[in-house]
DNA sequence: CATGCCGCGTTACAATTCGTAAGGATTGCG
DNA sequence: CGCAATCCTTACGAATTGTAACGCGGCATG
């Protein structure tokens, strides 16, 4: 059961474990960010399907980051501000925010708004780039297919494309478990490193690895993994 | 060049002469309804793509009102009441709303945050358009038949058009089984699930997809569907 | 070099989730 | 009332994914 995932991003240390404790606590899985430029970086390795952003931040202008994210992602975008005038508001919404919460706010009708969006349809974040390039092989995301040189069609699962797409978005750089077990959302049990074991193996048996000696995943033993490929997107 | 047309439901007249004037003056059509029973009416001849209502009304139990609303019509739904306790904000979004707009408030605002909500995928008016097409597909929803690229006429019927509009309001994005059961109006028993999955797979054989290899309709295991096709209205 | 621990890979299995065929309830129509 | 169409429900099979169990090999220690 995938839940849906909601980024918090927030100066200040209080809210941010209001926050997480109440969607948390709603069933949502949450990732918070105390700076925008912590906040960029992670949008680079998964999309959440809702950002809560405070405009109020220390290294970066809210609103532009705001804008942007509207622009880009296609994610489901609320401001959460202590500034509550109506302009305010208006220019937050016109910017590409979704909603505008006031501080203070009760967490419960943060987590109500959240439920009344993601029940509508098209609030998923649009699907990313679909397709990648390596080492003869093509990934065809939307497609769930692997393509070989000689052309053949592998299928994958969506378990199986999570990893393949993390290891496709940080080629040639070493993916610690740590790293992976957060991305895939599996932070929850313990026995889930097995889990992910279980999915990188049987990727690697699609991509025609020898266990003895793979040649695109490669494992670090006590650290984690690198994919040695070359990768081209598009 | 159909504009979104908001409809307005409260008893007190200057409100729906105040709203009224300022989403017209945004490029809105309006229509304003002082009673519950007016306003039922009404629905039965049109869609509007925004109601606005007031909780407070003298005929019925908005809230109520705005459940059904909610169950029934897919539109997008705002509550504009003079109860601000939070516990009435949660209760209202919880039933079906999309928005809680608290009295008094200001016209600007009201108009930004229905900008904010037209903006999503599958609320624009032209999704509710008669007629789309897709990868050789034409669908023409007023006559419930399909066309398919040598021009042959398949009829669908309604509860498969209720699919297949949500998948043509919300292309290439996940479309979680929630959110599908949530917009055909089967919150109720679990058995739903299976019925939804009838209608999909019915949608899928005229279609005339590969049950092996769907290249529409794609099932993502443990997390929904994608509709993979290039949807042109009109 | 032998030993033992720990991290990882693989296989087999079970739980969950999804697809679809078959049957029955409901509705509409002549 | 009979008939047809539509759609929900039931039932069962298939696909996927997490979990348990086991084996292998690296690495440290002595």
């Amino acid at each position: 059961m995938t839940q849906p995932h909601i980024a918090i991003l927030d100066d200040e240390p209080e809210i941010r474990q209001v926050l997480s404790h109440a969607l948390q606590e709603a069933g949502f899985q949450t990732t918070t960010y105390a700076r925008a430029t912590e906040f960029e970086a992670a949008l680079k390795r998964m999309t959440p399907d809702v950002c809560l952003v405070d405009l109020g931040l220390p290294d970066r202008d809210g609103l532009a980051l705001v804008h942007r994210l509207a622009l880009e992602s296609g994610a489901t975008i609320i401001i959460i501000s202590g500034r509550a005038q109506v302009q305010d508001r208006v220019t937050g919404l016109e910017l590409g925010a979704d909603d505008y919460i006031i501080k203070p706010f009760d967490p419960a009708e943060v987590v109500a708004r959240i439920r009344a969006r993601l029940r509508k349809p098209g609030t998923q974040p649009e699907a990313r780039a679909a397709r990648a390039r390596f080492n003869g092989w093509t990934a065809e995301f939307d497609r769930y297919v692997l393509i070989d040189a000689k052309g053949r069609e592998i299928p994958f699962s969506h378990a199986e494309g999570e990893v393949l797409r993390l290891f496709l978005d940080s080629p040639k750089r070493l993916i610690s478990r740590a790293q992976m077990l957060d991305a895939l959302g599996g932070s929850a049990g313990e026995s889930f490193d097995r889990a992910m074991d279980v999915r990188i193996s049987r990727l690697r048996t699609k991509l025609d690895e020898d266990p003895r000696n793979p040649r695109l995943i490669k494992t670090i033993y006590g650290a984690g993994y690198i994919f040695l490929g070359d990768v081209i997107w598009g």
